[in-house]
DNA sequence: GCCTCCTTGTTTGTAGGACAATAACGCCCT
DNA sequence: AGGGCGTTATTGTCCTACAAACAAGGAGGC
């Protein structure tokens, strides 16, 4: 999942250089990386960029078969369907637990910033902006949930689930919908409403997989 | 999370042998792994140590820090409790969809034939056979679910939960409680009652979750 | 003409050595 | 005794080298 550790070392920046790569379009799914390719054109040897093909195989991000190379992960719509299964119940839960957690430490007036935030986005025409915000926004609802485990898990779901969310919440309607769902959220949240947090949670992202899963291209796009 | 291919390499040998290694006591919690003592030990060069602690660190079995090298993470009671919590919902969420898809392929007969061998169990008296029992039961559920990506993130979580089953299973009172429930979850997989599958799975893992717990060391037992 | 086998080139998997960066430890000095 | 300093151990990274495996293409036989 993310790194263990603060302070950043040269397989981080791999890992995030590729990231970025691979989010951008500059690597395409089903692309192959070469590690002679890649060492030139991070500027790395090749232990740190095998490190890091590893860690983003086990994210699954990339692909690796033996003695053929890394490859970007194509995600088929049987892909999308299982994230959003898992997401589901897992960002379910996180809030239940969130909202049960309300009253700890300054959990409350968080949660309460970053519900203002959400519904001042609603028109902002900064899409990206929109995505860091809803980003965050699920972010911290994992980590009220204190659960360390179930923060990396969904973490490591998040940096997948990037993809989709670039061709989704460009739509004006469908960000409408978002917003209207985390305001949802929050509100069972702070009433401290574990059950209604949990159904609104799960009922977002079942309908934000559906929506994704209605644009998500069905044939081969390339080889 | 697991190696994605079938062809055995150096670092799939390598991560087995650290699990193995932690699975009997031999690295214990806390101990450092210095890699100069694991290459010679295991006759592997560097690169592919590296590698495996790297996927190590990703399922938290091992915690990385920089320059200071990888050590045998503790697993305190608040990370069971997080463990279970978060296998709570995967595994009732996979018995679920099991439930609903018992009707395809072979899905029946693997499921009423590791029915049969988990209640065969129930005067045996080996007790590492039954956890290998227990373990493949566990997850043929998430693999009768049909969704790759939960049945990976259980799979990873599995990986730390042997920890716990170590000290737990022997106890002949909490397997016969434990059999009891895989019936009852069996049964309504078999059903194809989707709900039952999941409350009764939901259940199982609760009750093994605050067993594992009471029995738990909370104090500081090693440096 | 088509299939099979072998050769050749490319890429990965691993080994081993080297060195800088960092942290842990002990020593000396005050 | 306490604080600063050098020493040592260990990691992070680079480099080179080579065996293993795959992929493609040509030689040869049918």
């Amino acid at each position: 999942m993310t790194p263990r550790s603060s302070r950043a070392t040269t397989v981080d920046a791999v890992v995030a250089a590729i990231v970025e790569a691979i989010k951008v379009g500059r690597y395409a799914p089903g692309q192959r990386l070469v590690e002679a390719d890649l060492t030139e054109e991070l500027g790395v040897s090749r232990g740190p960029l095998r490190e890091a093909f590893g860690r983003l195989a086990a994210e699954g991000l990339l692909l690796i078969e033996p003695y053929r190379g890394a490859l970007v992960r194509r995600m088929t719509s049987q892909d999308l369907r299982d994230l959003y299964e898992v997401r589901e119940v897992l960002e379910g839960q996180a809030a239940a637990l969130a909202a049960g957690r309300i009253d700890e430490s300054d959990n409350r007036a968080r949660m309460s910033a970053a519900l203002a935030q959400m519904s001042a986005e609603r028109d902002g025409q900064d899409v990206s902006g929109y995505m860091d915000r809803n980003e965050s926004f699920h972010a911290l609802i994992v980590e009220l949930s204190g659960n360390e485990l179930l923060a990396r898990v969904v973490g490591a779901l998040q940096v997948q689930a990037f993809r989709v969310f670039y061709r989704n919440l460009a739509d004006a309607a469908a960000r409408e919908q978002s917003i209207t769902d985390h305001e949802a959220v929050a509100a069972a949240v702070l009433a401290g409403d574990a059950r209604r947090a949990e159904r609104a949670m799960r009922r977002h992202v079942r309908v934000a997989g559906r929506t994704a899963l209605a644009v998500w291209p069905t044939g081969p796009t390339r080889a």
